[in-house]
Formats: structure tokens, sequence, C-alpha cells
DNA sequence: GACAGGTTGCGAAA
DNA sequence: TTTCGCAACCTGTC
């Protein structure tokens, strides 16, 4: 090679962690004399919190942590296996790049990287976007990490998203095929030179020392994940009637659901690939489900959220928000507590929470479950403090997805039916009545009888002893009554919304402040009438 | 302005 | 196992 030919490449791994359906890594091995495969690990969603509620960063548990370091290992074991390697660099991502850009020996003269909706993404990747353009860097970023490219469907769509999964269908079209092309072969990793290069770290080695005793049963990677998708199309009948409403929530031993989730999260596993996948098993069987309820559908799901939050500013937020209902929530860091630490008294909840801590993955109608509770079923509490320990928690944590269902789970935009609320006790038993999922998870309650384990506090004290748990003391009595609460909190929502009607979607900070103090005069009001009654009946 | 339709509620009644 | 009342929400479309 020349001396001035800059044919160097680099490709900078974030999601996307893949080979096969990889348009970047594609584009930076073409023409190029060496490769440089990089991956930056930021300090700031590694390092250990200790003042965090569960191990794990303050950013990330550590499931995900671990999750993605498999993934990284996975990665740098295919790129071996085609004549390179992964570059792991630590330090703020936007910076480490551009140091490398600037590296003599790299010699760079092609950046590529999967484009990333994500604000936060969005902020680093214009900085290194912006440098590479005024040092004569080619800079190669596709949309691949979704089905169709948001920007599009929201400029057919007249400049707005659209808010409603229907007219995103209609609007959508028939996703891109994946890439056909396998790569063989790649580019050597050129001279490394000051680059500082690690090999992908240990979960010990970022300073992790007490590993749980349970832990998430999905290890991570693009092998993991193909080996998972082929083990879950094998059965022709169970995807072609696939209605995802319908699984079973208390499905632990064999999840009700594909679990690919996490590998999408991630990009192991490309969603253009998988579509096609689906659509292969769809053409040869006689019949099967249809979107949304189908397990097509459900990546479906996925693009529509991708697409309205990336056309909504401050999507992950309440306020400045513009398809966010302007709700009173409650701020009751007590109740918050028992909610994320799995103490609310009800079984059902709690082991759910649990699952959240121990596996970082739990069934969709087990998150509308807690979710629905924490917010406008029975705490009352912003749905941004859930937003935050969901994302926290979970391995497939996906910020236009898990933003998109608690906006949709807290009747704040989405979905507005607040009068249907999920029973904390009722809703699990109809999948589980023998309480199995409860045991494995609240293992204090594991010898309740199944006709308490769903309302322990119910049961007779000679039960409860004999049962080794006494409710108050082993086990926590319920944090407040669900039948009350509940219609506490439609009142509350029905009168929320009735000023988000009135003042047609400009409700401001002393709005929801006179509103919060009517709702409790009212409810004052309403004890007090309530008292005077019984004072006469007595 | 009316109307249709909406992945996933509950509990009672048939 | 399906259907209904509950009380009445929203967006997209005409």
């Amino acid at each position: 090679m020349g001396s001035n030919s800059k044919s160097n490449a680099l490709m900078w791994f974030r999601k996307g962690l893949r080979i096969h359906d990889n348009p970047a890594l594609h584009h930076a091995c073409e023409g190029s004399a060496h490769l440089y495969p990089v991956f930056v690990l930021d300090p700031y969603y590694l390092e250990p919190d200790p003042t965090s509620s569960s191990p794990g960063s303050a950013r990330s548990g550590l499931n995900r942590i671990q999750f993605m370091l498999e993934s990284l290992v996975d990665l740098d074991s295919s790129l071996r296996s085609l004549g390179s390697r992964l570059l792991v660099v630590k330090g703020d991502p936007a910076d480490v790049i551009i140091r490398l850009l600037k590296l003599k020996e790299w010699n760079i003269g092609k950046l590529c990287f999967e484009f990333d909706t994500e604000p936060y993404s969005q902020v680093r990747d214009s900085k290194v976007k912006d440098f590479a353009t005024i040092s004569g860097i080619e800079v190669f970023s596709p949309v691949s990490h979704t089905l169709f490219n948001p920007a599009e469907i929201i400029q057919k769509n007249g400049g707005k998203p659209p808010l409603t999964y229907q007219s995103f269908v209609k609007l959508a079209g028939q996703p891109l095929s994946p890439l056909s092309q396998t790569l063989t072969s790649l580019p050597p990793v050129g001279n490394v030179g000051d680059a500082e290069t690690l090999s992908v770290p240990t979960i010990e080695e970022l300073g992790y020392r007490d590993i749980q005793e349970e832990f998430s049963p999905f290890r991570g990677g693009e092998s993991e994940a193909l080996k998972r998708l082929k083990e879950s199309l094998k059965d022709k009948v169970w995807v072609a009637n696939f209605e995802k409403p319908k699984g079973d929530p208390s499905a632990f031993l064999k999840p009700a659901t594909t679990v690919l989730s996490p590998y999408l999260k991630f990009g192991c596993l490309s969603s253009r690939y998988f579509y096609q996948c689906l659509k292969d098993v769809y053409n040869n069987v006689k019949r099967h489900t249809s979107p949304p309820v189908s397990l097509a559908g459900q990546l479906l799901w996925r693009e529509f959220f991708y697409t309205v939050a990336y056309g909504t500013p401050n999507f992950d937020q309440m306020r400045e928000n513009r398809i966010c209902k302007q709700i009173p929530w409650d701020d009751d860091e007590e109740l918050l507590a028992a909610w994320r630490e799995a103490r609310t008294g009800y079984p059902w909840i709690d082991a759910i929470m649990v699952q959240l801590q121990k596996w970082g993955w739990m069934h969709h109608l087990a998150r509308h479950s807690v979710a629905c509770f924490l917010t406008r079923g029975d705490l009352f509490i912003h749905w941004e403090r859930g937003r935050d320990v969901f994302e926290r928690l979970l391995v497939d944590s996906d910020w236009a997805i898990n933003n998109g269902n608690w906006l949709w789970l807290s009747c704040s935009s989405f979905f507005y039916q607040y009068n249907r609320i999920y029973s904390p006790t009722t809703f699990g038993k109809k999948y589980d009545p023998n309480g199995n999922y409860i045991r494995h998870f609240v293992p204090i309650l594991k010898d309740m009888p199944k006709e308490y384990i769903y309302e322990p506090w119910t049961a007779p004290l000679r039960v409860q002893t004999k049962a080794n748990c006494i409710i108050g003391r082993d086990y926590p009595k319920p944090v407040v009554a669900h039948d009350s609460a509940s219609k506490e909190c439609r009142r509350k929502m029905g009168a929320a919304y009735a000023l988000n009607h009135t003042m047609d979607g400009s409700v401001g900070e002393e709005d929801l402040r006179s509103l919060r103090r009517k709702l409790e005069e009212d409810a004052t009001h309403d004890f007090k009438s309530r008292s005077q009654k019984q004072k006469l009946i007595h």
C-alpha cells in the first residue's frame, strides 16, 4: 500500500455484537489493508456501585454486564476464526475513538459503525462523526439494528411518528432483507502501537466479588443467539400458533417465549435475519398467527417503539413529552423500596421482582403485573421510577422499548383504559394455581398451602405456623389493600385525565400541584363523611 | 363530528 | 369456555 493511501478501517462495535448481517463490518472490510475491530468499555457503565440496592454498577445490574462480557468474548472468538480479533479499550467511548482515529500507526481512512437511535448514542456519535469528517475520514453508519429506518417512517407520516401499531404497520410495509453474503475472512489487524488495547475482562477483573448464587440462565453472544433461534424455530407448530397475550407468565423452567430479547438488544441477533427466518416458517405451514400477536408481530412492536421513541423529544420523561399524559404521581420512597426489593406482601408481585433481581428477565405479562401495581393499579408511583429499576436490572433493557412499555402500562400514552387493572392476587393464580412460581422465587412461602399462597395474610395463624412463615414477621403484610388502593388509583386517574382533556395538552407543574391538593381534600372529605355516617350508625 | 378498533382486566353469568 | 357489564379511554380515518 502507498504511504498516503489511508486504506485502513476502524470498525466500532457498540450494539450489533455479531458477524452475521452486519453491513458496517462488510463495508469496513472492502478495500481495507488493515481492519481494527474496536469495542470501548465505558467505566461509567461498568464500575461497581456499592450504594446500589443489588450487585452491579450504577447503570447496570451484574447480569447484563455479564451478558455483555460473554457477548464480547464470543465476538472476539468469531473474529479470530476469520483472521482478526477484538481490540478492547477502556475510557469514555467518544474520546477513545477520537484518540484512535488520530493514531499515526493506525492510519484510519474509514470509520464504520451501526447507526443508533438512542439520544445518548446520538450525542456520542455526532461528536465522533464531526471529528472524523473534519479529519477527512470516511464515515459509514448504516441502519441495521432495526427492520426499518425510523427516520424514513416518520418522514412518510409527515414528520410525526405514528402513534398506533396498526397505523405503523400500514406505513412500514415490508422490511429489508438481511445481507445474503457471509464473511469468510477479514483483513488482518495492523500495528496496534500505543493504543493500550486489552482482552475482554472477566467480571472479577471489573472488581465484582460477591457473585450471587442464582443468576441469569441466559448466556450472551452471537453463537448462543443463533443456537437459541434455531432451537425456537424447530417447533414449527409452536412458532405458527404463537399468540403473545396467551403466554404463561409463571412458566420459568421453560419460558413461554423465545427469550431472544437480550440478543436483539445487544444485536447478537439481527432482527432482519430473525424476521426472515419467521417468514420461512410461515411459508411452510398451512395457517399461522398474524401481527400484532404473532412472533413476527413482536418484532414489529419493537420497530413501533423505536420509531415513536426516535421521533418524540423527551420520550423518557413525563414533562415536556408531547405524547405523555400529565399525572400527579406520588413520591413515596418507602413504597418504591418495598416494590423494588420484593417486599410488597403480595407474593405474586414479590416473586416477579425477585426474578428480575436474580435473572434480569421476566415474562412480558409478569412485567405488566408489577408495572401496573407500581403505577396506576395500586401504589400510584411515577412510572419513571419503575422504568429506572427495569432499565438497570433487565438483561434485555432497551431504551425505546422499556420507556414505551412504561408509558403504556401507566396509561400515560398508547393505552388509556385505566379501569383495566391487573389483580396482584388473581392474575397469577389463573396460570399457576399451585403457586410453584412463588415457591421458587420466594422460598419463605414454599410450604404455604396453595389456598393461601397468593394471599398469605388470610391464612389462619396455625396454618402460618405449620408453614414456618408468620406473616408480618417472616414475610411482610401487604403494603396496601388492593381493593381500596386500586379504587383510589382509578379516581386519581379519572381526575388527571379530565384535567389533561380540559387543558388540551398544556398541563403544567402548578396545575398538577393544585390537582394533587384537590384530590387530597376530596379524600379527606370522603373520609370525614364516612366517619360521620359511622357515628350516626353507632 | 362520528365512528371503528384497540396484542395481554376482572368478575359474574350463562 | 365464552360473553357481558363495568365506564368510557384514545388515535386514525372518513
